[in-house]
DNA sequence: CGATTTTTCTGAATCGTTTCAGAAAGCGTA
DNA sequence: TACGCTTTCTGAAACGATTCAGAAAAATCG
């Protein structure tokens, strides 16, 4: 049964803290005293609504549609939230009725703690968060730990529109990101029809570095992996053909790379060329990989290294073992951080902050319902410093 | 008016896709056919629940309290939900309901883009990582474009359970931030009672530099300063008291301690040394600051750099320049990043990963509800290098 | 002044869960 | 059989917003 009902009349402007109701009484909005009557909870925009004896709906509006009242209602309604402690509506309640939150999560491979020590993956979030800042979107950097609980929850539990997946395996954990059938872009990482990919051509890539060192004479050679196994060991890799179930997509494409252009050249894996996995992408790993190659013998005159963490590492070990480079070992990298220019170190160039931001894109316009189409792979070029 | 009821029977262990229900008939799960039952939508609890003819609550037992029902139904339930593509309870409708997302905030003060280049930030970002991970936690950055529009949407539409911030100015942004009534935690900031705190001894760090170098013998020194005013703009500090509104906490200590200790040693601003304000945190800003030290006369003989980037910038273009460091320019810098020591760079440390950790542990023991208060500053110490 | 259009506001339905008191069934015991 | 205990499952009420058709009031117009 409609109710009669007069358009609703503000009260006098002098009085802030007042709101004069329908009824014509004045209401005491002092903060504490409404408080106390919400008995401690916060406010919500029913409480305010009643509060102000008007419908939810149009507290609603108020935020999100201004056209859709009076300015008069809707600036007693805003000074009202203000004097009640009321900061507009709760992003999880619209999130769930709007059915989109307004962030996007980057589920990454290793441990958070890892992604953030690698220059390279702190440049492609750059490259993600420049797209997302633009549309005032959040970006929820989603734990996902390798191994240990294989229950996934990091990613069952994301309250995100989309996901960004970067260096993931081939493991499990991909199977629950794709059941939670959001829109999703892979980044470096195998393509699949249930997705939208980003990749670059890391095979390529590597076959520059490694013809490079060809080039230059070098007929014995260590390459540095990064880890290919779950959980994570290091050691020497002795099995050429040997295919690793939960390998990521990038060390599977680098290590093809390398080892094809070698053995095109004629070279034979354990006898002219020694594949060491170090375990974790760190300047530490870079350095026991030198000494590692090092005892070889002969020992190789070049190293190529997967990562410029791990190149840098050799770079540090080097010097500090009074080795001369290049011309006691020449060093490539990979990824072309800003770090290797500074240190003088070759490597392969690749655009982490462009992978970004078209990952970012990608997603976003699938978002927005667009129709939209994965990308060709990223180019990648060698870069030549001191090192080499 | 409670309905007769039996115990629930599954149906036969040997059919994955066939689910028997209390009525006898097996019921095709077939995923095709079931989407197009759902009308396209994804499947939902209650899309479960019916399917299985049992209620919502239980089905959300099999997910949240597996001891509450009986292993044989909670199996199906699983299984039944994989067949119709159902990955779990919705994380925004469970967050709605329980009043907590798990996701915490991270609010930067400057563009989220200047945010990832500062190795200072990515650290912090890592100690808070360390935190979050090991609870399962998600870790949302928040956009908070300064300056430009100031309804602070960001900061208000934020899906999280709390907040922390980092390097924020003074501004108005953290009245928004407050007003969300969130637990918080400040960092380099001033202090709130509505909030609890983290701070290093800016000042005592910047005295330990300056006062180095008066030990040295300087009498001309130059201060590098992060930016200072909003918006940023970069140029000569020549107003030795002026207070600027929208200073960050750790820009205004660290310029009070170097000019205290300089000019307790009878040092006169703009006579004896100056500040030159960067306009941002980057090597490009530090490369301009020391040109522009250069073109004073007399010149300094050594440069206090308010930041790592800033004094890595500095000695990139002293290289350039053809300098020699520091017998031309003694440089002393802040943050003391691992760039810092692979340049040898001089620098005050700040324990960066550490303060991440406390600042998250001080969140969730809040989002706990334990009782905590705010721990005293950290300290900084002086890491003396061949810069100086 | 009555009819028509425009502006302003309302009500009920909905988003997808969790929670908790309590009911039904099964079981052991006297 | 009657009684009390467990175990297993149900139902209805939140959680805090948005949406949209439509109603009332105000404005416009001839």
């Amino acid at each position: 049964m409609p109710v009669k009902r007069t358009q609703f009349k503000p009260g006098p402007k002098n009085s802030m803290s007042t709101v004069r109701l329908e009824s014509g009484q004045p209401l005491d909005l002092d903060s504490r005293r409404l408080e106390t009557e919400l008995n401690g909870k916060r406010a919500t925009l029913k409480d305010l609504a009643k509060a102000l004896n008007v419908a939810p709906s149009t507290i609603s509006n108020a935020y999100n549609r201004p056209d859709q009242l009076s300015k008069t209602l809707r600036t007693t309604i805003l000074e009202t939230a203000q004097v009640m402690g009321y900061s507009g509506p709760h992003p999880v309640a619209r999130g769930l009725r709007q059915q989109r939150l307004g962030v996007i999560g980057v589920l990454f491979g290793a441990r958070l703690s890892y992604a953030f020590r690698d220059p390279a993956a702190v440049m492609f979030l750059q490259g993600i968060s420049e797209a997302t800042e633009k549309e005032g979107l959040g970006l929820t950097i989603v734990p996902a730990p390798l191994g240990e609980l294989h229950d996934h929850l990091g990613v069952r539990n994301a309250a995100v529109d989309g996901f960004i997946t970067y260096g993931l395996t081939q493991g499990p954990l991909i199977q629950s990101v794709l059941e939670r059938r959001l829109p999703l872009v892979l980044v470096d990482h195998a393509p699949s029809d249930q997705a939208l990919h980003i990749n670059i051509d890391d095979e390529a890539g590597a076959r520059l570095a490694a013809r490079h060192l060809l080039e230059l004479g070098h007929r014995r050679i260590g390459i540095l992996s990064l880890e290919r196994s779950d959980p994570p060991r290091n050691g020497w890799v002795t099995n050429p053909n040997g295919s690793v179930p939960d390998i990521c997509e990038a060390t599977r494409a680098r290590l093809a790379g390398y080892t094809s252009e070698l053995k095109a050249a004629g070279l034979v894996w354990t006898q002219d060329f020694f594949v060491f996995e170090c375990r974790s992408n760190t300047h530490g790993q870079g350095r026991l990989g030198l000494r590692e190659m090092l005892v070889q013998k002969p020992r190789p005159t070049a190293l190529l290294a997967m990562s410029d963490v791990l190149a840098l590492g050799v770079l540090e070990e080097a010097r500090s073992l009074g080795l001369k480079i290049p011309e006691d070992c020449a060093v490539i990298g990979f990824d072309d951080v800003p770090e290797a220019a500074r240190a003088g170190l070759s490597s392969v160039n690749q655009p982490h902050l462009e992978k970004g931001q078209i990952a970012a894109e990608l997603l976003l316009a699938r978002l927005r319902g667009e129709a939209v189409i994965s990308p060709a792979r990223l180019e990648t070029k060698l870069v030549l410093r001191s090192s080499s």
